[in-house]
DNA sequence: GTGAAAGCGCTAACAT
DNA sequence: ATGTTAGCGCTTTCAC
């Protein structure tokens, strides 16, 4: 089992009396080198098991063809789905990805910013973690010329390409949705104000209260880690408001299950006492009863737009100046929110 | 916005008027540099904004530093902790994770473990997709001397180190709580027979069967793919049975929730009429009314080990010679199992 | 259409 | 404790 010598392009060389530099070329389909030399090449090269080696490659071409992602966790369908989407669009372009979490913490982003620039990622994709306040970690790469492409949580100003859905929008029409059902008193339990997912969300949910003539309470507005977890303890302040709420628009679908079943336990009945709105289209909705209306929200896509975007950056190819770009999404009516009956 | 020129060793070397050499080694921290020395290197290589060549490095000592994971999809609870848990101890160690989906299908898995035998990873875990029959997309890797890590789904005959919880041991337990809860036609919703681990699962639960003198019946065990949306089919099988069966241990919490709910739909109570049992501990499982009956699956812990024990055996410390470990799981009672209040 | 040769940035054996 | 030197495997300019 012990490792065979790795063979070299002067290994390949050697087998055919030819130079380095025609294997190198006709490794690479160099237009200049004849078709008969190619495929001796290509033959020699497997039958002597010969495999590139990237690093000196990379050490003469200064590139990697390499991109970097940064993301707050691995484990929800949206991110999942977004890698999934990312992947499948890199490779075909040639490309690898180092993929890394922050686990929400800017600490551990700061350390993956780095990691990228020292792997020398040719661009980096990233969503920001729940508490990133300014993004300095990043002006290394922007620096030197990296493109940089953020996603789903962008950060508020920068002069990268975001990769976004039009949450204001989703958020007014979940929260018109709760009104037209005949909600007044309407709960939205937000996530950190700094990531603009979340922000958006409490605006569109602000001004659908305003186009209706109902009345902006701040008791009515919590902020929550948005962890199914925090579900119990946003339903005990929300059982102790006075009057109660009849509606609550969630930022994720996860602390609106958590509430969902905190509810419930506590004798409410959904949507007749309170209707509930999340937001994701995680597949729990379709398991919690009664299902969660929520807002798709299409991953596998925005990972596709987002390597696409990145690698055409990369190639200098299409559309380089775009600088946001938005993704259609909507409104997913299940029975958490239906008090009319239709 | 130009990049502006690389820092080499060679620049930092100039300006302090000492050997490249020197250089190379204050930044390691050799020992045999003055602490002086040291700390002059490390404040000019700042200044002047240095990174290090990590392929000029890579070229020079044949190790990447970096491993690459292969698993069939990032979006459930345990892959997502077990790459967690991975890239902690990774990182800690000084090395970068590499991460690809197969997607559950051998195409896929054979393109990524070329990809990562080409980009020279230092070491290999894996997670078999779901038809992976022959595991010979691998054996160059092996032949190099690459090491190779299996966990949660493990080739049956391979000389490599396997990371598993013992699934025909929890199967069994799992199988007879059914027993003791009076369960008598108890269904098996199995996975792919030629993954280890839904082999072992159906082996458990027919021992358990067999040592409770409950005759065996082909009928009662179905293959599925085991997603969510299997769940519908595999039920509408079920309620075909004649007599009905009283119980029901699935593979995986998926396929689990996907029956409860078809289940549920058709008017079975659970787990009066049929008891059922899940896998994984999935969130899912605390979602589901009634809760799911599960098996423990500690993922963070499963990528923890098999990092750790990568790692070791790429620095050659440790137990080098262990082919197989199990980790420690168990049954966790909930109430779609508890025919017998307590 | 092919070859010669230099050099990418780093490391490590050897020398001092 | 530090310096000299050769070379990792590839690409590419220039030459023929």
């Amino acid at each position: 089992m012990e490792q065979e010598k790795e063979i070299t392009i002067y290994d390949i060389a050697k087998t055919l009396n030819i130079s380095p530099a025609t294997v190198s070329r006709g490794l690479k389909d160099h237009p200049a080198i004849s078709k008969k030399t190619k495929k001796k090449i290509n033959e020699t090269a497997t039958a002597l098991g010969y495999r590139s080696n990237t690093f000196a490659s990379n050490l003469r071409t200064k590139s990697t063809n390499t991109i970097g992602v940064i993301v707050p966790r691995l484990n929800s369908n949206f991110m999942s789905s977004a890698i999934a989407g990312m992947e499948k669009v890199a490779n075909a372009a040639g490309y690898n990805l180092i993929i890394s979490q922050s686990l929400e913490t800017v600490k551990k982003e700061i350390l993956s910013a780095n990691t990228m620039f020292h792997s020398r990622v040719d661009g980096l994709m990233v969503s920001l973690a729940y508490d990133t306040e300014d993004i300095s970690h990043f002006e290394v790469l922007i620096k030197k010329g990296i493109p940089l492409i953020f996603f789903d949580r962008v950060p508020q100003h920068n002069s990268c390409t975001n990769i976004v859905i039009d949450n204001y929008k989703v958020a007014y029409d979940a929260t018109k949705h709760l009104i037209d059902q005949g909600c007044k008193r309407i709960v939205h339990i937000a996530g950190n104000l700094k990531r603009n997912v979340y922000a958006d969300r409490l605006h569109g949910y602000e001004q659908a209260l305003a186009d209706n003539g109902i009345t902006k309470d701040a008791d009515l507005v919590l902020i929550s880690n948005l962890n199914i977890e925090a579900g119990p303890e946003a339903t005990q302040y929300i059982l102790n408001l006075d009057p109660q709420p009849d509606g609550i628009f969630a930022a994720n679908d996860a602390v609106a299950v958590g509430c969902m079943q905190a509810l419930k336990q506590a004798g409410k009945k959904i949507p007749e006492d309170i209707a509930i709105i999340g937001f994701n289209n995680d597949p729990l909705c379709k398991v919690i009863e009664p299902n969660l209306t929520t807002i798709d929200y299409p991953g596998r896509e925005m990972g596709d737009l987002a390597a696409t975007t990145l690698i055409n950056q990369l190639t200098g190819k299409g559309d380089i100046n775009v600088s946001r770009l938005v993704l259609r999404s909507e409104l997913i009516i299940r029975e958490s929110s239906q008090k009319i009956k239709s």
